[in-house]
DNA sequence: AGATTTTGATTAAGCGCTTAATTTTTGGAT
DNA sequence: ATCCAAAAATTAAGCGCTTAATCAAAATCT
């Protein structure tokens, strides 16, 4: 800056201003420096360093995203992809950065809470656990957070996929096929989507008068093998389900494989309904009728609320959002009946 | 700082140094204040600001990841997650940050370039385009790059895998099953790994006595719908082939439906190999015998050889890591044979 | 013509940390 | 007691940018 402020034979403050388009400053500057400036600017090649920016104002222009350990589940798992690039997209339109923190299983919380700093301005974290020490830490530390798919919380910012519905039209729809004796191949324990689903399922039962059974609530966690096992549990009792409603497409996948194993057909035999309906639903046989959670939306509009916030637009005290589901018809459930 | 400072009763300098656990400097601390020091951190919750640091020594302490256009192909690749586990697990093994910056396909190399800016101490660039104006930017502003499945190339450290031994062995164990009618599902034109494993796979042939018809290399992109659709062709010929080697998973996906859809039987008719051996590999029916990538330990190498690089540890000459592969045997091919 | 506003700038301080240069204190050796 | 090196510090400058405070000249008003 200070090479461009010599060669044009001005201050390093008016060229700061200049270059940033900055608006409320007592400092003004004529159109013919304003050019003059931008053209050495581009002559000498100038790139700012962030670092200093960052320093001088306290804004870095970094969103934070934190990813629960993935190897603890779904190492596999299409969402943390997707949510990544629905946080990329929007932080970049918005000229923000996206630094990627991992929490790895071991570290949980107190680690990961040491990670944070002021290198950047906001975080999103995907599906944190309940009253993880991370929210502390960004309070006192005064950087806003924005959870995905978290517990209901004071402080952050909230977005939400509409689980309960999820799983409410997930089960009308097995019902609607016909279905009386539908399993719930449950989510892993503690996520915060987990129960809203499994009491969308329960509704949606009740509604059609079924009096569902305990015994066709089974442990899952999202994985395929704990899926296949469940479902092979759910396969051998005296009188099966005729359909499964997996917590995710994984698990899903693990019910597809023991109904197979067992020598059985899907949708023939047993149907399958999955959840996320990422690309993963597409690639079974058959492909999994699934509840769609537009995943990269929630990794939007996580971002867009974290970057709205952070520049103090309408300080909205709607602080959450629900993102809505669809269902994602394909041949695991057999029917090609109703949208909804 | 300055407050610990004050409540110790010594010097800024002396904390920042105490602090950093500093090597090289004239100053030195006593044992007694030191402990003092950190005694009086702890107690303040201090924790330093990496701007700061940034700006008075140039380091960020950050790495670059950019990842190409996700939606041009491949948008559902785990390839993708995997590097980015990799570059991420070793970063923060060393104590980098990691950032990403996904270049979508219309800001290919200009756009991309004009992100470059110091908030990163290193760039790792996957499969980057020829000659991208990256590379160029990079050297520009003194930011060394690490370059994974690039065309090899003046500059940026290299990460490449073994691609000619993969179409080497993979052609070669399909030969080995008996097949003597191979063709072989390309790569993307323009990437570095299609040539390579193009090359491996006609001298498999060749050693193997087999006379290559023109015809049965059939060009693809990667992407599973080009796959199907290439397949197709490669069906309805008059001779068709017995195996197909297909340059990554999602390919061989779509050459398992196109089979599929031809009413012929994988592996019965028609075998098919996979690159990549993702998890993707497992998924499919029947599950993809694979060539194996490692690709985390891509990740993992480029960013080990980028920190190295920027630590100034040994600068060796040896810019240019080739990481094996492995064959994989699943089912899609038939065959418990040979392991290479 | 003088007072006042507007326009176009400059100066200076500071963001929180690093690091070289310099100074003071301490503890032997003579 | 005195000198000297080693130990333990302090000072000061600077990283590149931002922003408030200040100032001078030109334009406008009365």
């Amino acid at each position: 800056m200070s090479d461009i402020a010599k060669r044009v034979g001005t201050s390093v403050a008016a060229v700061s201003v200049t270059l940033n388009g900055a608006k409320s400053t007592t400092l003004r500057v004529s159109d013919d420096t304003r050019k003059r400036i931008f053209e050495v600017a581009e002559e000498l090649r100038y790139k700012r360093n962030p670092m200093a920016g960052a320093l001088a104002t306290g804004r870095t222009q970094v969103l934070g995203l934190m990813l629960p350990s993935q190897d603890a589940y779904a190492a596999h798992d299409p969402f943390y992809s997707l949510v990544t690039t629905g946080v990329t997209a929007c932080a970049s339109t918005h000229g923000y950065n996206v630094m990627l923190y991992s929490a790895t299983s071991e570290e949980e919380g107190d680690r990961a809470a040491s990670m944070i700093d002021k290198r950047v301005d906001g975080l999103v974290l995907v599906s944190p656990p309940k009253g993880t020490p991370i929210f502390a830490e960004c309070q006192r530390q005064g950087i806003p957070v924005a959870s995905i798919l978290g517990e209901p919380e004071e402080g952050p910012l909230q977005i939400r996929s509409d689980d309960y519905q999820g799983g409410l039209i997930a089960t009308r729809y097995l019902v609607s096929l016909g279905h009386r004796r539908i399993a719930h191949l449950k989510g892993r324990e503690h996520i915060a989507t987990t129960q809203p689903r499994l009491q969308g399922y329960l509704d949606a039962l009740k509604e059609a008068g079924i009096a569902p059974e305990s015994e066709w609530v089974v442990p899952g966690d999202f994985n395929r093998e704990t899926g296949r096992e469940s479902t092979v549990q759910l396969l051998r009792r005296a009188n099966r389900p005729t359909a499964i409603f997996a917590a995710n497409d994984l698990s899903a996948h693990g019910a597809l494989e023991a109904i197979r194993d067992e020598g059985l057909k899907v949708p023939g035999d047993v149907a399958v309904l999955g959840y996320d309906d990422t690309w993963y639903a597409t690639v079974t046989r058959p492909a999994l009728t699934s509840v769609r959670m537009h995943i990269e939306e929630l990794g939007r509009r996580a971002a867009d609320l974290l970057i709205r916030h952070l520049e103090g637009e309408a300080p909205t005290r709607d602080t959450e959002i629900i993102v809505p589901v669809s269902l994602t018809i394909r041949e695991s459930c057999g029917g090609k009946a109703i949208s909804m």
